[in-house]
This record gives structure tokens, sequence and C-alpha cells, in this order.
DNA sequence: GTCAAACTTGACAGACCTGTCAAGATTGAA
DNA sequence: TTCAATCTTGACAGGTCTGTCAAGTTTGAC
């Protein structure tokens, strides 16, 4: 290999990604990145053609820890607490930093019109993943009989409900508001006469 | 009055509104509400100011046409119907359309980040109306006994989970799934020895 | 009919962004 | 050490959008 490239990609794609949470991926320019990276924009340009495509290679870092983090937290014998650890990993994951980062996927999923059709596709995907882990993680350790529904529709119950909560972040700014609908959200799903 | 405005304001409005419901608020230009209402584009800056005076005044109509559907569909006697109807009216408004329109406050509330206060803040009332306006249908024909959550979390959790339709409706565009989802909402909200 | 306020129009300067490219610098391999 | 592939850099042309303004037009009121 020859003319080797002479920035760290994986740090790269850490900024990139701050970039993308902090101002939405249609609202960042390449030369939003070419700062938050300190890489040349031409430089970009070369290594992956353009902005969308740095969001696609940004994404997988996103995408693989967010999907870790989920099936740590469902991997639990009781029904409300796997749930409780559920909401409590994508709430934490929305609201840190100063100013809240927000759900990536919720705000690029919200702004599909101004997408390439590569993008919205991989979002698509992702939350399929996302439904497909919640899943296999209510099918564990008994969960699924402890649940209103049966864990297909309780996993796309959450996928859905928590888009919404990201829509409320957005909104309020106020933790304590989402923390309140988390509840509600886990009093409707788990049976009332689970074991407690 | 002298040199009086020479177009329909109402009208104007209700183009604009479709331009916003269609390309979003940050994505829309001065440009592209000058080219589908048919008004210079100076015109209009001199009768609003810009584009997002424009976006506050067509929200207007949106709003109180929203939440008059909204009333209706819940003036029932039966839980089950009034939510069934509700949501039909939330899904209705974001899947007609070609392409759909999608939910303008959900996708404006995503990309608050890019809007004024303004804006954000006229979002964030119309979210606190609509709850309103469903707790104060939920609180009718006592509906609320068949509910497993108190009206105003009723209220709160359909307010959040339609948030989360909206962004479903973004990556899916499909009704169908759309329609399952309210299903299991229905049925997680509806008190299961409700009268039929 | 006159007139002045208010509206309309086309044009302009200034931002910002994109995508590309030629010239230069770098570096692994022969 | 040489060299060619690859990366870096600065610059450029072209595009879109914004906000403003002067000149022209319209119209209600007198």
């Amino acid at each position: 290999m020859v003319g080797t490239r002479q920035f760290d990609e994986n740090a790269v794609m850490q900024r990139a990604l701050d970039v993308f949470r902090h101002k939405g991926l249609s609202a960042t320019s390449m030369i939003d990145l070419a700062l938050a990276t300190g890489v040349h924009r031409g430089s970009l340009y070369n290594a992956y053609g353009g902005k969308n495509a740095i969001f696609l290679t940004a994404f997988e870092q996103y995408a693989r820890d967010y999907l870790q983090g989920i099936r740590v937290a469902l991997d639990q014998p009781d029904a409300r607490a796997a749930l409780t650890a559920f909401v409590d990993q994508v709430l934490t994951r929305m609201t840190t930093g100063s100013p809240a980062r927000g759900c990536l996927t919720t705000r690029t999923a919200a702004e599909s019109n101004e997408t390439t059709p590569l993008v919205r596709e991989r979002i698509r995907g992702w939350l399929k993943e996302l439904e497909d882990t919640i899943e296999a993680g209510l099918r564990q350790h008994g969960l699924a009989a402890q649940l209103v529904l049966p864990p297909r529709e309780t996993a796309r119950f959450l996928v859905t409900f928590t888009r919404g909560l990201a829509v409320m972040e957005r909104v309020h700014q106020d933790d304590a508001s989402l923390r309140e609908l988390s509840r509600s959200l886990i009093d409707v799903l788990v049976q009332r006469d689970a074991a407690p």
C-alpha cells in the first residue's frame, strides 16, 4: 500500500458521529465535518465520497454499540427489571451531552425525505435489528410469560414508543417527564400479577 | 387602508402548509414558498418577515383543524371505540397524500435544533394542547373507568406513542404495520374486562 | 381626480455549500 | 534509492439561499 492515509479513521468517525448527533444529517455540511475532524474537506471527499457515505460509515459504530447495550440491559430474569434497564439505556443515550444529543436514528428517520435511499434503507434496517434484538431478549428467562403482548408485538411496541420518547425529548428537554412516561410504558406492558 | 395586499392570505397559508408538510420546515426555502404560492419572494418578506413567521402563521390552521378532529373522534361512550377513532384520525392525517405527508409536528420537533425558539415553543405548546384535548376527551362518558392508566397519563402516553408512529411512518411507508401497532396500543391501554 | 401609503417586482451583494482538479507531498515496495 | 500509487492541499467554478432596496404600481380615502 502506497501513499498511506494520514488520519485515524476510527477517530474521524467518532468525531463525525458527534457532529451528526448534534446537527442532524441534513444540517451537517462537509465543512462541519472537516472542522470537527481536522481532516481537509478534499481528503474526506477522496476517502469516502461525500457526507452520506461518511454518515453510513460512522453509523456502524453507533449501531454496534447501541445494540450491545440493549442486549445487556434485557438479559435479566424479571420482565419489569429488564424493561426498566432497557428504557434506561435508551433514555441515557439520548439525554447525555450538553446540549442533549437526542436520538440519531429518530432524527434521521424524521428527515427521511432529505436523505438518500441508502441512508433510509440503513435506518430501516437498523430499526429492524433493534426490534429483533429486543424480541430475542424478551424470549430469554421466561420474560414472555410476564408480558401483556407477545414478544414480537412487545418489541415493535417498544421500538415505536421509544421513537416517540426521542421526539418528546427534543420538545421538553426534561428528563423527569421522559422517566414518567417510561414508567407508564412498563406498567402497561408488564402483567399486573407478574412475579414481583 | 391604502395599497391593498394582492393575494389571498388564507390560500397562501394553505399552500405554504403543503410545502412545509412535504419538505419540512428547515428544508423549505423562501423560493419554495414563492413558487408554491405564486407570491413573489419580496412580497412574502414584506408581508411576514421570513420563513419562520410564515410557518407559525400557517401552523395555526393546521393546529385548529387537527384538534377539532381529535375532539370529534374521542366523543364516544366506549373507550375502545374512542381510541380507535383517535388513532385512525392521527394515522389518516399522516398517511394521506402521495407521497405521504407525514406528521408536521413530529417532523418539526425532530429538527428542533435548526429552528428558532418561537417555533420550538409553538410546537411544545401544541403538543400540550393535544395532550389536554385528549385528556378532556377521556374524561367524558366514563371512558376513564375503562382505561388502565388515569386520563392524564393515558393522554401523555397517546401523544408520545403517536409521535413514535409518525417516525415509523417515515421509515416503513406502510399503513398496515402502523395499524397493527395501533391495535397493540389500544389493547394495552383499555382494560381487558371493560364493557365490549 | 389626486395623493400618499402600502404593496410588488427585479436586482444585487453576501453567505455558504458542493464537487472537482492540478500540483505537491508522502510512503511502501522493488 | 527510486518510483509510482495514493493522499493532501488550496483553489476554482457553479449552485442555492438570504435579506434588502429602489423603482414602479396599485388603491382607498379625501
